[in-house]
DNA sequence: GTACATGCAAAGGCTTTGCTATCGA
DNA sequence: TCGATAGCAAAGCCTTTGCATGTAC
C-alpha cells in the first residue's frame, strides 16, 4: 500500500475516532494533506480543491488544518511572512532544505538531531517538546538559471 | 570593552558608512539591539524607548529593524504567529531553545551544525546560505510552577 | 539647503471569527 | 433530528506604506 494511502487512512480514522464528520470538502483536504507533495500552502490546497468545489472557501481549509494539526497529524512549517507550508505525510518534526528562489522544500534525514536533543535537554534543563531545523539556500536548478 | 559596546559601535559605524543619519530614535534602537537582552520583540523595543521619546512610533522601529537587518547586523527570529524576536548581539544564525510557556529564548552552542551544513550541501546540491534551528520546550522555572 | 527620518494614519496580507444555512450520522 | 460544518463577510493582528513635517549633516 502506498505510503500516502496509509496516511490518508490514518488521518481519516483519527478524525472519526474523535467524533468529526466526513464532508466532501474535508475528504478532499485530507487527500491532499496525506500526500503533501511539495509541501502545499493553504492557497495551493484551496486552489486545487476549488476545481471540483467551486464554492470551497479558504476558511474551511484553515479550519480543517487547525483541526488536523490539533490531532497531531499535520506538521506546519510556518514562516514569518505568512507563506506557511504543510506536511501531513510526515507530521513529525524533521529538517528541511528550502530554496529561497523557487520556494521548493525538500526533506532531509539527519539522525544526529535526536542525540543533539538529548544533550541540550541535559545542558539546559528544559523539557524539550519538539524542534525546527531549516536550511536555506539555492537549488541547482535556480543556480543554473541565467538570472 | 563590553561585548555589547563593541556591537553598538559596529552597528553605528556600518550605518554611517552606508550614509545613514543618526537620529536620537535610531540611536536608542541600536542601543537596545546591540545588547538584545532576552531577544526583544518590536513591542519590547518600542515600549522601552517610549519612556524617553513619548512620540516614538512603531513604524520607526520597524523601519530601523529592516534597515539594520539589510546591513546584516541583525538576526530576526521570525515566528508565524507574528511574535518576532531580534538579536543584534549575535547577528549570525545560531540555535536557540525556547520556552513555550514563558517565551524565554536562550542561545545554544552547537558546533556540529557547521559540518552538518557541509554534508547537506554535498548531498542536495544546494548552495546553502543560512539556517535556522530552534528547540521548543518548557524551562525548569515553568516546569516547577503549580500549573 | 537638501535628502533622509519620523509620526501618524491608512492600507495590506494572511488568518480567525460570527452568523446562518446546510448536511452528515 | 441534532450538532457539527461550510460559506461568506467582517474583524483582527502585525507589518508596511503614503504623505507631510521635521531634522541631521
Amino acid at each position: 500500500m502506498a505510503d500516502h494511502q496509509k496516511r490518508f487512512d490514518t488521518i481519516l480514522r483519527k478524525l472519526r475516532d474523535n467524533g468529526h464528520k466526513m464532508t466532501p470538502q474535508r475528504l478532499a483536504i485530507v487527500k491532499i494533506l496525506a500526500r503533501s507533495e511539495g509541501h502545499p500552502s493553504v492557497e495551493d490546497i484551496h486552489a486545487r480543491i476549488k476545481k471540483d468545489f467551486p464554492t470551497m472557501s479558504l476558511a474551511t481549509v484553515y479550519r480543517n488544518i487547525i483541526l488536523i494539526k490539533s490531532l497531531d497529524e499535520l506538521l506546519e512549517l510556518g514562516f514569518p511572512d505568512g507563506s506557511n507550508r504543510y506536511d501531513g505525510n510526515k507530521p513529525y518534526p524533521h529538517p528541511h532544505i528550502i530554496c529561497v528562489k523557487c520556494k521548493k522544500i525538500l526533506d532531509l534525514d539527519l539522525d544526529s538531531l535526536d542525540e543533539m536533543q538529548h544533550e541540550i535537554a541535559e545542558e539546559t534543563d528544559f523539557k524539550i517538546l519538539n524542534h525546527r531545523l531549516d536550511f536555506f539556500g539555492i537549488c541547482s536548478n535556480c543556480s543554473a538559471e541565467k538570472d
